[in-house]
DNA sequence: TATTGTTATACTCTATAACTATA
DNA sequence: TATAGTTATAGAGTATAACAATA
């Protein structure tokens, strides 16, 4: 599932096994400790900076780097949670505000404990000093040689068929 | 599409998008890098664990926890490209050795070096104590807290339609 | 003409279920 | 009965295409 190798026998060390193990197991641990408050990390994301400030459904799913699409269902569901609603932005009627309710500011402080802890639990085994030097380099790595992407070949896909 | 966010605004680190992105970065690296050679990361994974021994389809799908009916499309692959075969087991009918061809070898030397170099070009950023430090870290991590994925709780599925 | 949000749907990936042949 | 490998396919996730309203 994970595909890259636990590697013993490796003899250079395997970063893409130390990275894609470790994001995987924290994803894991992220999405079960939101999904007890009914919450997804996407809709957490959206709910938390839908709260900063006045953003449409683009800007938020740039922000979460999501395809806008996805952005719909997300805030479909937090509608339906009655985390949020959307609003006709006052600028652009085309575009969509997604206002945050009362409830919904609740759970995102909620959900953004659960976000906090669970980093603080991953974290909690480093002694004192490891643990700042390790954010400081996995920060210099992720805004380094690790910060973008290269672009993979565009699917290429049927024409919609009609219905 | 990486769905957590690249928070510019948060005040406590988020270690889920520091693992998430680095993670998916150096996932789309190593995938174009090796398919230059026509290989997947998947295939490149059995390759050389099929070179290290005589192994059957189930211990490699183990050893790169992958299931077995991913396994069987990435030998289909590898046989495909005519870098290993599938042998009888001479101790279990059942089974299937994965040899790897000569040419299979050959690859896998240049696969593994085109591995090692992508590693190599994400951590040279790195100042020259850093890095160690850093591979220290993150192996810390993934055999500590990060180490074991929670279980999500099981999709359940309709029977199969006959056809 | 371009863009926001929407619906419908195609595609990829992965894993379950069912099957065959062995053990 | 249980296991190795296989086939078929269900389902999740995600992104493209087409569309309606508006810029």
């Amino acid at each position: 599932m994970t595909a890259m190798t636990p590697a013993p026998t490796r003899t250079r060390p395997d970063l893409s096994y130390l990275l894609d193990h470790t994001s995987h197991v924290l994803r894991t641990r992220m999405a079960a400790a939101l999904a007890e408050i009914g919450l997804t990390a996407r809709m957490h994301c959206v709910l938390v900076h839908a709260l900063e400030a006045e953003r449409t459904q683009n800007q938020l799913a740039e922000i979460g780097d999501m395809d806008k699409t996805t952005m719909v269902v997300t805030v479909d569901a937090l509608e339906k949670a009655g985390l949020a609603e959307r609003r006709p932005s006052s600028t652009d009627r085309r575009a969509r505000i997604v206002a945050v309710t009362p409830e919904g500011a609740k759970v995102a402080a909620r959900s953004q404990e659960i976000v906090d802890g669970v980093h603080e639990e991953a974290l909690a085994s480093f002694p004192p000093g490891d643990r700042e030097v390790f954010l400081r380099l996995m920060n210099h790595l992720a805004q380094g040689h690790l910060s973008t992407p290269v672009a993979g070949p565009a699917p290429a896909r049927r024409p919609r068929q009609r219905g």
